[in-house]
DNA sequence: TTGTAGGCGTTATCAG
DNA sequence: CTGATAACGCCTACAA
């Protein structure tokens, strides 16, 4: 591999006048113009690892994510590597299953790494960032909170989706409302189902008790079981908030499986339901614009990068109802 | 942050000799113990980047990946992840989108970091990782074979599937099956469509024309305007094989927009239907076991890390076919 | 503007 | 078994 001597010793310059000219800064022109031709016809490429080590500070930056087969996620992590490789640091995406320790790993390895920061997706409310912290890195966490005074976050308006859902089955009628959250470990399952419990609260002669709120772990196999178990009930709900998409997909997979159709009983999912097939599949949804979550931690990252100092700072985003409208079609 | 000075000073030790302890090799029992503990309450650290710099190779493999929002590739992401990270490699992905010059950026990026490795799923036939194999970096290809001598590669029987699923059709009695294959400068595109000439060529009195042959982008959306088309034809198709999981979904939304049932048109898909919410989409389907090519892929990729030499191996993988058992449930 | 030289933190070589 | 020392490749004072 040819290093930054053999094309200083190439272009007749010292190895510094080859930095320089790497690192655009002043050089004549005619030196200049000998570097880059050296520097090509050698294939130089300079050596990422020795300019880290030297900078203390890679162009790397980590996205950290609980599970990279949700959608939610994957479209997440697309936001931040446009905005990430827009201004030249390459994304690596670390997947930790939701398991607090890989999740601990991975911060470690972004630390000795040198990596110049961490947008994160906790598994848990107790993931720590602080190592990072001390070290100036920039951390901004995203879709959940993290403990630390100057992390950057980016969230959901959870209760409001939670809300949004809920009232869009109201509206369409239904009275007895229950909700399948997430575990009670992590707030954004928490929120919706505050916001699920809020309305109902509010606006109903009898809100259903807590036996109406389930909690899931937020994926298929969850969002099946609640969902079946719920229909079980002496005095089953005739509708329900499903509170992530996976946990959408797996009621709606029973739903189906049972033959019972949206209009007798409703659905309502926080989250857009990933590769559906179906017009039938156009339930209330609470619309989460991942993407935009992803661009915008993506850019606060950036800006602690480029030395912002201060405060965590809190962007919340709303979801958006969306109803299906009625499909001719379909209707046919 | 501390260093391996820092942690010699407090253990009374030379720096080389707390290398030693770091790497497991021979030391004294009483000093190994003072320098565990003063590691220990220095809450040290390796800095990674200085032992990849004089290394000269790093302890982690990239997976590079054209669609990191299809289910195809992040299953196959968590199969390499589990190999590499089981042997202490950290895995970073990275997608492409299927562009060539973001494949090129990430494959010089594997180079200049001293990546120990590259599972590479290549967005183009022209995908070269020689500058890779030149440095005696190990490099595997993964659902796409790549060019180059020394590089191992898993991939689907892909002629074999394309060959299951047009025959599970006309099994089921249908006899005008067209194909939705994926773009002509996919090689496992082709194969696909090949499988499913060859079987109605074998089969069919009339085996149909190249219009039956559509070629799609992978993507939903590409399903849906072949699938549109073929609809639109004076002499439609009866039948459909899906050249991938997305392009599945994008057909099955067509049928199902216009009411069309799969008793009328039958559909064969290529690959799994990501979370699929409806029993009526068992249609028949050639699972491709993904996660087994990602673990097979990074089991190559370790061996080549580890010193294996010689030329490309190849590993072919079959689909498997899929029908869907009656469902009472769905058939009340 | 340009060159010299030191150091980033670690590991490997070579004496002892 | 242990310690001093020289790299790994680059960047950046500092000096010219």
């Amino acid at each position: 591999m040819a290093t930054i001597y053999d094309v200083a010793a190439l272009a007749g310059v010292s190895p510094a006048t080859v930095s320089r000219v790497l690192n655009g800064r002043a050089v004549s022109p005619d030196k200049e113009r000998s570097v880059t031709e050296a520097a090509r016809t050698l294939n130089y490429t300079p050596n990422r690892v020795a300019r880290t080590l030297r900078r203390q500070l890679s162009e790397v930056v980590a996205l950290v994510i609980p599970d990279i087969e949700n959608p939610f996620f994957t479209s997440l992590a697309r936001g931040v590597a446009d905005t990430a490789q827009e201004a030249g640091y390459s994304v690596v995406l670390c997947n930790t299953d939701g398991d607090v320790d890989k999740e601990q790993h991975f911060l470690d390895i972004a630390l000795s790494e040198n990596m110049a920061g961490v947008v994160l997706a906790p598994a848990a409310s107790t993931s720590v960032a602080q190592p990072l912290l001390d070290r100036g890195r920039a951390v901004v966490a995203v879709d959940r909170p993290v403990p630390g005074a100057n992390v950057d976050s980016v969230v959901i308006d959870n209760v409001g989706a939670g809300r949004l859902a809920t009232r869009a089955l109201w509206d369409a009628g239904f009275r007895k409302i229950a909700c399948i959250t997430g575990p009670s470990e992590i707030v954004t399952a928490v929120d919706r189902g505050r916001g699920w419990a809020q309305v109902l609260d509010e606006i109903s002669a009898a809100p259903p008790g807590m036996h109406f709120l389930a909690h899931a772990d937020f994926r298929v196999g969850g969002g099946r079981a609640r969902m079946a178990e719920l229909l079980e009930l002496a005095s089953p709900p005739d509708a329900v908030v499903a509170g992530n998409n996976l946990v959408g997909v797996g009621a709606l997979q029973i739903l189906n499986e049972r033959g019972i159709s949206p209009a007798e009983f409703g659905i309502a999912v926080i989250g857009d339901l990933p590769f559906s097939a179906h017009s039938e599949d156009a339930v209330p949804v609470v619309h989460l614009p991942t993407r935009t979550m992803g661009t915008t931690a993506g850019a606060l990252l950036l800006e602690r990068i480029d030395g912002h100092q201060g405060p965590g700072r809190r962007v919340v985003i709303p979801g958006e109802l969306r109803t299906p409208v009625p499909d001719p079609a379909a209707a046919r």
